[in-house]
DNA sequence: CTGAAAGCGCTTACAG
DNA sequence: CTGAAAGCGCTTACAG
């Protein structure tokens, strides 16, 4: 059974004991030059490299993160997973990635990052319920929403200033002579679309305006499918606040379907500032969120509760950026 | 040091030896219904989760899948990733994730992977030096290179029918009476953008016509700095084949910008049917890979070579499907 | 600084 | 079918 090399292996040719041969792999343990030496020989001659089950079996503790995504479709989540990858890659720690279907995690879904006893876990774009992420305080597990914020919960949570960010952008629809707007909503249950709109409905009502609320779902084909619903059956706003930059581009292609002229028959305001929101065909007018700021929050904690766990709750938030194109 | 429940734990509560304990865990292995009845009840009580470590450990097998990308920038790569994530989770697998920049994957990024000795690996649109790969091999770790074939080697790969997919692509611009085409690039060094080219190529020689070739990068912002570049020195083409869809759309948003119509004065056709090929804005023509089947075949190889290593080598084709929309 | 030894939590021949 | 015991490859007190 035994087909790989290991530390007694590299031991007996270094003429060592296999402590010795532990302690040179092993960071912080001290071992003298000569030693070091020797192993570092004996081992490249026999292709030595360290078993990490051996190690986590017995540390109780590894070097990987769980990051939980859902709808990769929204070309945000590629990069947020890209530097969330890059940025624990710096630390020495692996993404064990895992992909949900539903807005709220299932027990299944997680039930591989316990069992893999991870160090620490990402949840992006999803929520789950109140009793599985106190498992992974049970397990002394830190845990992260990102980009959600848990109503009620005691879990940290980074998130981009939602809030200020709704009411810098009704205020810029306002200075700009919009007077009736209209908030095109992505899933209703998930803060980030709450509190987006409710910052942008608190300042339209201190103006003593109004604005048309619509439901969709952060899709394209949502965006697309409501504007084209609305623009058969009413008035189109003057202004559409959208809840992210994907279902703004939904709601520009209907527009253009239907030729209305943006920004000048219609304004429209999406959030994110993915990729795509600078290319000729759109050049939106968005809020970027500060995604590195954001992925650096996230590590920072999670590294800092890997090494002394507090369990802190506290909801961060990271600074975006209003981006003005063409749209507005 | 000992914080988790144990089988050992588990054992002495339901009053049987810790050996039946981990056959009731281990499948294939015989236990009674009584004693089963008797550990899982125990389990349940005490929240006793299998140790996976530990099970490595001596079992020398992982159920980490390693997935390696490169350019999550395409909107296919997330497809492949949900896909393969998805796919893999119906047999116990997990996906360890690593992105990596380069187009040769390094040593270091794959450093992880032989540490925690995954049970297979899938390289999606990457390539790697032989010897690096040969390590794999050395380990019997079964891999697959994942939209990408490397020349000269002996590893399973596992493409779409680029070739003919070129030739058929050509075969029907050709009947619609195309005369003078031309073909966008990919990254050069791709067998996927060579392939495409060669077969495109191979047709438009039998009917004695000729392309010209542009060179470029895969990225949107490649199709569209290429197609400027060629609008301000030569004449437009009539149709033009680019290697992939993302590409493409930059194309279009080119030759929008300088108000060329298309299909009217200049044909596109791209490759992939990326969800955003089908958006208003674009109606793209292009070529579908068949990432559900591709990815199947690259699963149900290394499912089987996981449990009976050979090492095989086969370039595995399969066809796509040519989709017609608005822009030829 | 170094080595011998215990032990992490499992799987797996081996007896019974 | 079940239990006692060996052992996977490490880390880590404990002596020296």
């Amino acid at each position: 059974m035994k087909s790989t090399i290991n530390a007694k292996d590299v031991a007996k040719l270094a003429g060592v004991s296999q402590s010795s041969v532990s302690r040179v792999y092993f960071e912080g343990a001290k071992v003298s030059k000569k030693t070091r030496q020797k192993v570092l020989a004996a081992a490249e001659e026999l292709g030595y490299r360290p078993n990490e089950f051996a190690r986590s079996l017995i540390t109780n503790r590894t070097k990987i993160i769980g990051l939980v995504m859902k709808g990769v479709q929204n070309p945000f989540y590629p990069q947020v997973l890209t530097q969330f990858t890059a940025s624990f890659k710096k630390f020495g720690y692996s993404i064990l990635f895992v992909h949900t279907n539903s807005d709220e995690i299932q027990t299944e879904d997680i039930e591989t990052l316990l069992n893999y006893n991870v160090a620490g876990v990402v949840i992006t774009d999803a929520t789950m319920s109140l009793n599985v992420a106190e498992s992974f305080r049970a397990n002394q597990i830190p845990l992260v929403f990102f980009n959600r914020k848990l109503s009620r919960s005691n879990f940290y949570s980074v998130c981009c200033n939602n809030l200020s960010a709704g009411r810098a952008i009704a205020e810029y629809l306002i200075a700009k002579g919009s007077k009736d707007m209209a908030y095109i909503s992505g899933n209703e249950n998930t803060s980030t679309s709450q509190e987006r709109e409710e910052g942008f409905s608190e300042v339209v009502t201190q103006h003593n305006l109004n604005f048309k609320k619509y439901s969709s779902d952060y899709t394209y084909e949502g965006g697309y499918k409501t504007t084209l619903a609305i623009m058969e059956e009413e008035a189109l706003p003057s202004a559409f606040f959208v809840a992210n930059d994907i279902m703004a581009l939904g709601v520009m292609d209907a527009l253009r379907k239907k030729e209305i002229q943006v920004p000048a028959q219609v304004k429209v305001i999406g959030f994110d500032n993915i990729g795509m929101s600078s290319w000729p065909a759109y050049e939106l007018t968005t809020w970027e969120q500060p995604i590195e700021k954001m992925v650096e929050e996230t590590v920072t904690y999670l590294l800092a509760e890997m090494i002394d766990y507090t369990g802190t709750a506290e909801a961060v938030e990271v600074d975006g950026v209003f981006v003005e194109r063409k749209t507005t």
